[in-house]
DNA sequence: TAGATTGTTAATCGATTAACAATC
DNA sequence: TAGATTGTTAATCGATTAACAATC
């Protein structure tokens, strides 16, 4: 609710923040009203601390002894990843990844709404995935053009990945979440978010083996 | 190829081992045999002294001025992810993400294979998905303990998750692929890794927006 | 009030980056 | 040889953790 200019929120604070509005709600839909950083870090597996840490850069205050009230707390999570700020995106590979992520529920949630696909297979195009259409490649531009999306999912083995990259940026999109192996290079105001499955699943079996 | 044990490699540096093997494989395919830090560097994006570091705790070894012997730092690698201990693994959700999974090609160079997928739905059971066949999760425990089957992977919503994660454990699983959005309690034995989708792209978007 | 919990300030830890000597 | 590149040692940077006073 305040003006001033956020300051850039870490990486590692990002990638937890998630987890305690899951909590969050969690604990609100058991009817609770106050959550205490002891008891969130103990759920999510982290130190109090981190967590009283996290909250408080995203403007969260809390009552000593009392706790952080769930209900602000958890819009003060929501508006600093920006789920309040509806989001538009394209998803470009109709394949089996793509086919999948148009089923993921947790888009929703995020404030995002994946609004076409695009593919090159003549098989694919025209078909309408959990109420996605999609669309020949070729139409990709002057949709994302027009409609002004932000968002650009890469569902595309290697090859394609930077070709693909490189038209969404063409296009006007600012963030691209790479299912891809391939290093996309990409101006510096565009956003890329890599999902490689082999690099999360090669850190398991290392610490496994 | 030597045998003093090794240190455990921090999660950052495992990261970016992958990318590393790629780069090396595509200058390889491209009839290399050397290849310097500063080239792999550019490739990937990091700075040349981050890559030598990491390349280092591989094992690998660089001649000055030439640089390093693609064919055995990219072995070098897969032994540090552990690429040539073939692993064996279940899949548990045989939904769209488990689908798309099943589907994905980057198991077998990580050395994995799945050999098993589980559901309770008995519209799936029977169903033979990309090779591998979908049993009722009653049959879990008594395949995984049999084939002594390393690697579980989770493709279900947050309710499901912690049951299903503890069915693993007590299987004799030592390594599990979560890609719901519970925060698993699993014994000090076993490792979880990560994949909440909803994670990744919440940070997309808190950087875009 | 007493005590639990917050928020702030300081200490620690680990990873990244820089500097540079060794070397092919 | 000269110069590019490695590998090592040191400096920097940022994130995590600890300590503790403030406070409801």
């Amino acid at each position: 609710m305040n003006n001033t200019t956020p300051i850039a929120i870490s990486e590692p604070t990002l990638k937890r923040l998630p987890k305690y509005l899951n909590v969050l709600e969690r604990l609100k839909e058991a009817g609770n009203k106050y959550a205490s950083c002891t008891e969130i870090a103990k759920t999510v597996g982290f130190l109090p601390i981190q967590v009283r840490k996290d909250l408080h850069q995203t403007g969260a205050v809390g009552k000593p002894k009392v706790g952080y009230t769930i209900d602000s707390t958890i819009k003060n999570i929501e508006n600093t990843l920006g789920y309040n700020n509806k989001s538009e995106a394209v998803l470009v590979g109709a394949g089996n990844l793509g086919n999948a992520l148009l089923g993921f529920p947790g888009f929703e949630r995020c404030g995002m709404k994946v609004i076409a696909a695009f593919d090159t297979d003549n098989n694919k195009i025209g078909k309408n995935l959990y109420g996605v259409t999609v669309f020949h490649i070729d139409k990709l531009i002057n949709l994302v053009e027009r409609l002004h999306i932000k968002v650009g999912i890469i569902a595309l083995p290697y090859k394609d990945a930077q070709k693909t990259a490189d038209l969404l940026v063409s296009a006007g999109i600012k963030g691209i979440w790479n299912f891809s192996s391939a290093t996309l290079k990409v101006p510096d105001n565009v956003t890329v978010q890599n999902e490689d499955l082999s690099v999360s699943l090669s850190v398991l079996l290392s610490k496994i083996r």
